[in-house]
This record gives structure tokens, C-alpha cells and sequence, in this order.
DNA sequence: GGGCCTATGTTGTCGTTGACAACACGACGC
DNA sequence: GCGTCGTGTTGTCAACGACAACATAGGCCC
């Protein structure tokens, strides 16, 4: 094997993920990384400053994936903004379930606790994606009585939340169902409740064919 | 100073509180809380088995002290189980708030992932606290449109990302609130939605006085 | 009231970890 | 060919959790 690895600090952040996957933040080291790849355990050290940096940059990926993937999955629903704002959680939830180590990482305490600039850009920008989502929502007749403030409130805590019961096996055991995804879609048709859209007076933005959800929006990533 | 500490066990556990408080769970040694307490490193030890011991601990008593908060506010919200309801959940969200430290040990990875019979159990026990709350909600009039499944995991994931997202600071740069009670208030309303309760035909369980609710449940912990 | 028993605290040690320094290799530019 | 710098290595330190062996004292029984 030769001296340099080549492409040792993409190898540290792969299996990084792949041990978050399987025992949590908790069980990843760097010493145990080093060994993973065969390296030295002072090996990683040349990546990233610390074991913070490391996890860091986990998160960091996790908020670009998180972002892309409500983005696509808001483009997929189509133009009404009520519909676009539940695709957004929806692809959120998706994302949660399915990249569970990069959210993981992004929600772990000691992660929300790094300081890190470019690391808080993202999850800001991750933010106004939701927000904005709720804006124009609620611009389109979706909770008119409620104050924006509220309803951004709402939106990241059943979002937060949500992504954390059907993402976290320990809630399995409290919450069981058979079919996660489609308990997870009626929790969301809870949050969403299209029967809150007052049709605006002009018939502007919101072209509503109100209630349910179709079977449009499957596939995001 | 005596030999023996006369609480010591007692002591850990405040201390951790205190530590958790200003650290996080990330910050809490059991050498440090030895050395806070002017005792040797393996003191506590002869207390707890392990971090995790200490830790689960701590949780426990998280869960009782919600299950009591939530308790005491769904009684002073009066007979209506929908106002019961709401009042559960915003004793949550105050204990989460108030006893910040209880909270984040509760809901840290690293206590979730540990298998401890009584503190599952006491887990379960808040779980069904709600769980009991919902479904006497719905037998009142609330959503009953939604599958019993789906509104109680709704419930969690609100409970859960409204106490998660009001009781951490590092969401506060997101989220900001002069009044972070009232902003919580209003986060509760679009959860409860009473405007989804609808009147029972024989006019029994909920008792109405419908609408907003009053300044009473005022008082818990 | 003397002896023992046990709860609780102490010292000492081990293996693991993150962090850091000093050094080694080797690729690439001049 | 030679230096330079990026990358990996060895060595070391302090902190930590865990464990074992020992020490102390307070209570209990006779």
C-alpha cells in the first residue's frame, strides 16, 4: 500500500457515516476510523483539526443533502404552495429516514453546539427553506389567522419532530406501525391540513384541488 | 471534612444537573463531579455503575417530573379533555423549558440508546400519559377524521420538536421571540386546532366553552 | 463496650481516547 | 536533481471510565 492514501479524508467521512449508522456518534472515534482504513491513529488529524471538524463536516453534508432533497421534492408537487410546503416535510422526513447518520449528526447535541461558521450558514439556509415554504403557504391561504412567527414555529417543531420519531429506532417500540411511510404521510396531512386554506377572494395563488394529497410527489432523493 | 460525605449520591445527581445545565451532557465527567464534590475520582462509582447509570438516573426523574407536570396541568385545565389536552402539552414544553437539564438527559443519543428496564418503563409511562390524553381528546370531538395512530404520533412529534426547539438555545438565533412563552402559546393552538373539534351529537363529554383558551392551567411544576 | 460487618470512600492502575509535536516519506515544481 | 510542502507516522501526554485492592467508620449484636 503506498505511503499516501490517496483519498483519505472522503474514506474518514464515508465510514464515518456508515459507523454513525450503526452505533451513533457515540461509538464513532478517530482512532477507531484510523483503524477502519489502516492508517495511523494521528492520520485524520492532517484532515480535520478535530473530532468536532469531522462530525462538523457531517452535518454540514447533511444540510446541503436535507436542502436538495426538499427543494426537489417541493419541484415534484407542482405549483400550489400548500402543496409544495408539505412536500417539503415530507421530503424532510424521507430525508431523516433515509441519510439517518447525516441526521444524526446535524441534530446530535454536541454538533448544535459547534460554533462553526460555514457549519450554521447551512443549517440557516436550511431554515429559509422552511420558512419561505411557510411564507408562501400562508400567502396562499393557509392559516390566515395565525402570525408567521407561529406558523415557522410550528412548522420546524413538527418537522423536527416528526423527522426524529420515524427516523430514531427508539421510538419504535412506543410508536409501531406497520407502514411507517404512510403513518408518516397522516401525521403530515395533521400538520399540513389543507381544510385551514380559505380560497383567496382574486382565486390567485392557490389553484387548490383541495384535501387530499395524490400520489404525486413520490420520488425526491 | 468526614470521611464520608453523608448524600454523596444526592449530590452527583445535583451537581450533574447543574453541570448539564451549563455544559450539556457532553460536558459531565464523573472524575469532574468528583472533584467538584472534594471526593476521589472512583467515589462515585460506588454509586452509579457507570456514566450511563448516572445519566439514566437523571432521566428518570426527567420523566417523572414531566409525567407530574403533565399531570397537574391537564387537572387545572379543568374536565374538557381537549383543553386537557393542550394542557399537557404545554406543561411539557414548560418543563422542558424549566428543567432544561432533565430534558436534555431524557432525549440525549446517549441515554436513549441505554436499555434500562425502569427507565424504559418510566419512558412508557409518559408516552401513555399523552398517548391517554389524545385519545380521550378524540373521543371528545378532536379530529375524528384522524387514525388514533397518526394523531398520537402527531402529538409526540409536536410535543417533542415544540419542547425541543423552545428549550435549546442554539435555536434561538433561528427562531427569535420576545415572548417565548407566548410564541410557544401560539405554537400549541395551531397543534390543538380546536376549530377541528366538532360538538357531539349528545352533547356529552366535551363540555365546550370552545375557542381560545383561558389564562387558566397557570401553575404546574 | 468490644468485635465484626458492611456501606462508603480512597489509592493505584489499565486501556482508550483526543490532542499535539517531531519526524518521514514522496510528489511535484523549479 | 533538489527543495518544498502535503500527507502519513511514531511517540507522548493528560483526561477519562472502569476496575481492584485497601481503608475507615458507623451500627449492630452479644
Amino acid at each position: 500500500m503506498a505511503y499516501h492514501h490517496g483519498n483519505l479524508k472522503q474514506a474518514l467521512l464515508e465510514r464515518a457515516a456508515e459507523v454513525i449508522a450503526e452505533d451513533g456518534l457515540e461509538g464513532l472515534s478517530l482512532r477507531g476510523l484510523a483503524r477502519d482504513l489502516d492508517v495511523s491513529h494521528a492520520a485524520p488529524r492532517r484532515h480535520f483539526a478535530d473530532r468536532a471538524a469531522l462530525v462538523g463536516e457531517l452535518a454540514k453534508e447533511g444540510f446541503r443533502r436535507a436542502v436538495d432533497a426538499m427543494n426537489a421534492g417541493a419541484d415534484t408537487a407542482g405549483a400550489d404552495p400548500v402543496a409544495r410546503y408539505r412536500a417539503l416535510g415530507r421530503s424532510y422526513v424521507r430525508f431523516a429516514r433515509e441519510d439517518a447518520a447525516f441526521f444524526r449528526a446535524m441534530n446530535h447535541p454536541e454538533v448544535r453546539a459547534i460554533r462553526d461558521e460555514e457549519l450554521r450558514t447551512l443549517e440557516s439556509e436550511w431554515f429559509t427553506t422552511l420558512r419561505d415554504g411557510v411564507a408562501r403557504a400562508q400567502q396562499a391561504g393557509w392559516h390566515p389567522e395565525a402570525s408567521p412567527e407561529a406558523l415557522v414555529a410550528f412548522s420546524v417543531a413538527g418537522a423536527m419532530g416528526a423527522a426524529s420519531v420515524f427516523s430514531d429506532a427508539s421510538w419504535s417500540s412506543l410508536i409501531d406501525a406497520a407502514d411507517v411511510e404512510a403513518l408518516a404521510d397522516e401525521v403530515l396531512d395533521l400538520i399540513v391540513d389543507r381544510t385551514r386554506t380559505t380560497a383567496l377572494p382574486g382565486g390567485a395563488a392557490g389553484d387548490s384541488e383541495n384535501g387530499k394529497h395524490g400520489e404525486d410527489e413520490r420520488r425526491a432523493s
